[in-house]
DNA sequence: AAATCAATCACCCGAAAGGATGATTCTCAG
DNA sequence: CTGAGAATCATCCTTTCGGGTGATTGATTT
């Protein structure tokens, strides 16, 4: 940002630099004041799209990836903190076992959260139900 | 785009109009030359910047949720179109039977195509692979 | 013509997942 | 204090998956 904003001013600067070097070596000749306008219109106008671009690209590229949790539907749903925790590790491709372990609990108690997860979700497989979660913005 | 064009040329002239109106009201009064450059230089910067912003954002919109296959990576790993066309309709949640049902083939063909995918993209669940497979670039 | 590979199908078996139901414990709001 | 909701665990039963193996067909390559 602060680079940009340098660069901007430095171009800038050479901008004003040239016109006046234009200026002082041309203006008494046959060229009339709308050329020099003209000059200057192009050339800042290049210049602004390219400020422009360079202050909006990061934002924009920054902006697509991101993930926010959509806690509305979330509660609409009546999913429970617990239940999404499961939904995460389910969508990360561990089976009920492994998400056992890795949350110190039974495998049934796995196989209960995800079929009330199911129920919820309206779907029959945990494929399905990752695809819809990630639909629903549950998950990034 | 071309309205975008139309409209970058509308507020082209309706500044050309205005200089023309400054320069022919102020240009014998006390204001130098180079206000009227800075005014020029300004006004076109703005209209630089909004233009470029303008003609990029949709690119970069566009840009964003596009998906384009990785075939390099298909080849590298040996996946067949048809492994590719089963490994999709894993993605979206269907069970052997109902991909079998959806490409008039027997169930025991989809369980085939499937083994070998899960070697090919050395996983043991299909939540993995279509976790992998997404992570490669093989499906949206 | 022989070899290779994609695609197809079959059968077996064990593991994983899903459906249904009931029970216990804990917390928190009414 | 009581009831609701959550998290936990269990049992039984069915369906789906995954791993292994083998076989046939057709197209392409060598």
């Amino acid at each position: 940002m602060k680079r940009t904003i340098f660069l901007y001013s430095l171009a800038l600067a050479a901008l004003v630099f040239l016109l006046k070097f234009l200026e002082y070596r041309f203006i008494i000749r046959d060229l009339s004041l709308e050329f020099y306008f003209g000059i200057v219109a192009i050339l800042f106008t290049a210049l602004g799209i390219w400020a422009g671009l360079k202050l909006t690209r990061k934002k924009i590229i920054l902006a697509g990836p991101e993930f926010i949790l959509n806690e509305s539907k979330l509660q609409k749903l009546g999913i429970s903190k617990r239940e999404l925790e499961v939904l995460e590790l389910i969508s990360s491709g561990l089976s009920n076992q492994q998400i056992a372990d890795k949350l110190f609990v039974s495998p049934n108690t796995i196989k209960t959260h995800s079929s009330n997860l199911f129920i919820k979700l309206e779907v029959s497989r945990r494929t399905q139900a990752v695809q819809r979660a990630k639909e629903l913005k549950l998950i990034p």
